[in-house]
DNA sequence: GAGAGCGTAA
DNA sequence: TAGACTACGCTCTC
């Protein structure tokens, strides 16, 4: 295999793309790059080159140059007249020809043909990220001299942490890791996390110590932990996580074991404004030193989580390895096992200072500004409940039934959320179809009293009315739903209410019946807000709920904790640190969710619809390149295919027009927004139950708001940009598929992708959640068995003609549609209400706009042309998004910050 | 039960 | 850096 290469982020890319291979294929091949060989391609961990920051583990002294000092050095003396630099020129030189030759778009991925899968050909791109490569070289950190026995690496400078996921302790490593770091990348035998504010934030949430995680980390790390690291890790821990906001007794109370603290938020003017002096003396408490309040801590294994088997309490970085055969790594693995397990209990048990915690009482109308404040202090205060202690808010007599298990990563989420016999705030991370509604199920009967559960769409309500009925013991009248159609109180003193974010987050006017119903939500304090979808919570008017409710707990729940925008940080301080995420491979490999076997399906356009496409604007071209009839082909041809298979097919098409197109032509039934709810039902029945439907046609609707039945296989044959969340959470649709498991994979998702078109270059960017998930996509340039499939439409090119005819047509009756409409509104319209014309002019705009010829301007095209180019070619040119400034945090403590987050922080 | 209005995703 | 765009959801009103 050769790689000819002109700059790092060509090299970047093309030894991401290398790890897809290698991932799949497994080939023992030689990976040569510049003068550096690598013995065994498989060896040379993806992350480790991506993040061209430390040398490769198997050379650190044999050789002296990292791969990323080389290709810089190439970078900045063209002079040098080696031959293999020569070499390289070669290749430059043709690659440039390609680009010439106009075959730039097919340079934004690599492309190996059917016959030599290994043959990889990358072309020069713009030189965006130079300078990113070739900065670290960290040869100086010295290995210990057992570093083989350790399976961590740990890059200075960006506080990275390189796993070797192939450690017999990786699986201890990997709860270390998932506890104190922030996962990047978690293929299958390298993991890449990173250490953020916000992840030491957690690792303190749960109970670890500075003092833990840099001597467990010490442990696993084949290099001493670099200085700044150790810095860093000192720094973001000494303050977060030691303040902590409880309500006991209906009484909120800022709680630390450390009274300096305290004494320290006292001296803030806006703290002690907020703070009430003590006026009644209790058994309970006593007046300590410095006039604060003196508590006993509570004892870590009190309580047990409902549904779970054996009370086991610890805060967990260690794990059961009863079931790992591997003699040898054995002994290896129970000593740090017992070290680990050690070093946490001694915390727990033998330190004096925490059996007395010290308080302050705030009132209660003023926690958020508290709460605000010590954000911007530094000291972001954790969420405490104690409710068992909490006499005045009625308990809910709710269990789980006692068939209800619950599997062990489902109980590790909810040890990390109860581990010290209150109720923390935070977030657990589970894939799709991994039981997350039964983790916020058991949250809410280990915490026994009122419940507000949040979801997005109105469906989901009632699945979660469905759940609680059938996990638990709960009566119906205790649940009651809140939407639009449905508002009912619950009785007796203590409830379940489910409701959506948008009829809670509501500003506009309600109906008499929604805000009795608002004022009853209003009233109330809840023991625990679940939150389902939590990564929605950070949109505008959603966050609003978070402030308004009066929650004990909030518990966020979600399967892809990535926005598209920056505001996934918000949650840190909306709800509270991330408890507990899992990993999807990890889950699959042990069979709690199926095994997906992701493709990438590259569909050739046909001339007459390339050259349409190269001509359009960008609306149409989404049309053409999403009903590009190769492609067309291809989707029936995998239909065909996954239905002699007894697979149940669900083809997700974004594009509403399209979407219909498809249906029909293949005569299968869709389901879009505008299917009548009866009709939905009435599709999704027939294909649950009906044999001979095996195939349906999903616009995104599909994505959130329907409870879909089982299906084994996934076609994408048009989606929205690049989005990660609506790739993953399709994706997730067919996790839940297990019956299949006799067959090595039993899921299939499929991506279908115009070639040479925008949605390569989507693709890509969608890819990204799940890739660093660990999946793999396979990418299939030609399904030779598709020319024999007799039924296949499009076959002639008459036929192709007459669709891209039509797809143009559409388009522009779908304008002249939109033209009458409005001339329709005009003329019907006579009574001038304001917000009627206002909307009147906005279609009107857009009207105007769409016919105002720019489309068809040649000068506009071909810089569109140019720019789009650019995109496409200029693959991951987008800088990398570093954590954002908790919110309400000045400027002048992000200076303070250790500067090996700070150059994170001002990005 | 349709459609207006607004919000969300990106 | 904001913006381009489309589809869809929910709630309310009539």
């Amino acid at each position: 295999m050769q790689i000819g290469i002109s700059d790092q982020s060509s090299l970047m890319y093309a030894l991401q793309k290398l790890e897809f291979l290698f991932r799949f294929e497994q080939p023992k091949i030689k990976l040569k790059i510049n003068s550096n060989t690598y013995k065994d391609a498989t060896s040379v961990p993806n992350n480790v080159i991506k993040k061209e920051n430390i040398t490769t583990p198997s050379d650190t002294n044999a050789n002296k140059t990292s791969i990323f000092q080389h290709s810089k050095h190439n970078n900045e003396s063209n002079t040098d007249t080696s031959t293999k630099q020569n070499d390289e020129e070669k290749l430059i030189v043709a690659a440039q020809n390609d680009v010439k030759a106009g075959l730039v778009p097919r340079a934004a991925r690599l492309e190996f043909s059917n016959t030599d899968p290994y043959e990889l050909v990358a072309i020069p791109k713009r030189d965006a990220v130079s300078g990113k490569f070739g900065k670290g070289d960290f040869n100086f950190l010295k290995l210990k001299k057992d570093h083989s026995s350790r399976p961590l690496w740990i890059c200075p400078g960006s506080a990275h942490i390189i796993l070797e996921a192939f450690s017999p302790i990786a699986d201890q490593a990997i709860d270390f890791l998932i506890a104190i770091s922030e996962p990047v990348s978690r293929p299958l035998n390298v993991h890449e996390y990173k250490l953020t504010p916000y992840s030491l934030y957690a690792a303190v949430s749960v109970g670890l110590e500075t003092k833990d995680i840099l001597d467990v980390l010490n442990r696993l790390s084949k290099v001493p932990i670099p200085d700044d690291v150790v810095a860093a890790i000192n720094q973001c821990t000494v303050s977060y996580g030691k303040v902590k906001q409880v309500l006991k007794h209906n009484r909120y109370f800022v709680e630390s074991t450390h009274p300096d603290i305290l004494q320290r938020l006292l001296k803030d003017p806006i703290i002690s404004g907020c703070r009430i002096v003590d006026s009644s003396s209790d058994t309970n408490k006593s007046q300590g030193k410095n006039g604060l309040l003196t508590f006993s801590a509570p004892k870590p294994d009190e309580l047990s989580i409902a549904g779970k088997q054996v009370n086991q309490m610890n805060v967990d970085i260690s794990v059961d390895i009863s079931n790992q055969n591997d003699e040898s790594s054995n002994k290896l693995e129970n000593q740090f096992n017992v070290d680990l397990q050690q070093q946490v209990n001694d915390d727990n048990i033998d330190d004096p200072e925490e059996d007395d915690v010290y308080a302050f009482e705030v009132a209660p109308n003023q926690v958020e500004t508290v709460k605000k404040r010590c954000n911007e202090l530094d000291y972001p205060m954790l969420e405490e409940y104690d409710f068992r202690n909490d006499t005045i808010n009625p308990n809910l007599n709710m269990d789980l039934k006692p068939i209800t298990t619950i599997r062990p990563y489902q109980e590790k989420s909810l040890s990390k959320m109860f581990g010290n016999g209150r109720a923390r705030s935070g977030i657990i991370v589970l894939p799709c179809g991994a039981g997350k509604t039964l983790v916020g199920i058991t949250a809410a009967c280990t915490i026994k009293k009122s419940i507000l559960c949040l979801c997005t769409s109105a469906v989901s309500v009632y699945q979660w009315k469905q759940q609680f009925l059938q996990w638990t013991t709960i009566k119906e009248h205790q649940i009651a739903v809140f939407t639009s159609d449905q508002k009912e109180k619950f009785s007796g003193d203590a409830g379940i209410v489910i409701s959506t974010f948008s009829m809670v987050a509501n500003t506009r006017k309600r109906s008499y019946e929604a805000q009795k119903m608002m004022d009853f939500l209003h009233q109330r304090e809840w023991g625990l807000l679940l939150l389902d979808e939590v990564h929605v919570v950070p949109a505008n008017m959603f966050r609003r709920v978070v402030t308004t409710i009066a929650a004990h707990t909030k518990l966020g729940l979600t399967a892809t904790l990535v926005r598209e925008d920056d505001k996934i940080d918000d949650l840190n301080f909306l709800i509270g640190p991330k408890l507990y995420e899992a990993n999807w491979i990890d889950l699959a490999i042990k069979g709690h969710i199926a095994t997906v076997q992701c493709a990438e399906v590259w569909c050739d356009m046909t001339p007459e619809f390339y050259r349409e496409y190269l001509k359009e604007q960008n609306r149409k071209r989404l049309l053409l390149y999403v009903m590009n009839p190769r492609k067309f082909q291809i989707c029936q041809y995998l239909i065909w295919y996954h239905q002699n298979r007894g697979d149940k097919i669900i083809v997700f098409v974004d594009n509403v027009y399209a979407l219909k197109a498809y249906a029909q032509k293949l005569k299968l039934p869709y389901i879009y927004g505008g299917t009548s709810q009866q009709e939905r039902l009435r599709i999704l029945h027939q294909f649950q139950h009906n044999p001979m439907l095996n195939t349906i046609f999903l616009s995104k609707v599909g994505d959130t708001s329907i409870d879909l039945p089982e299906a084994t296989c996934l076609i994408q044959v048009s989606s929205h940009y690049g989005s990660r969340r609506q790739e993953a959470q399709r994706l997730g649709r067919i996790l839940r598929a297990k019956r299949r498991q006799d067959i090595g994979f039993n899921a299939y998702f499929y991506s279908l992708v115009s070639k040479d078109t925008m949605e390569m270059f989507y693709s890509t960017k969608r890819q990204q959640f799940l890739v660093d998930q660990g999946y793999s996509f396979k990418v299939i340039t030609q399904l030779e068995a598709m020319e024999d499939f007799e039924e296949l439409v499009f076959k002639d090119k008459q036929s192709q003609i007459d669709l891209l005819h039509t797809v143009l047509l559409a388009n522009e009756s779908d304008s002249r549609l939109e033209n009458e409409d409005t001339n329709a509104d005009e003329n019907s319209t006579t009574t001038g209400e304001q917000s009627g014309q206002k909307a009147r002019a906005k279609k009107h705009a857009s009207t105007i706009q769409s016919l105002s010829g720019a489309d068809n301007m040649a000068y506009m095209e071909y810089n569109n042309g140019i720019s789009s180019r650019s995109k496409l070619t200029g693959i991951d040119v987008r800088k990398g998004r570093g954590p954002i400034l908790p919110t309400g945090k000045g400027t002048s403590n992000s200076e303070e910050r250790h500067p090996l987050f700070k150059k994170h922080f001002n990005k």
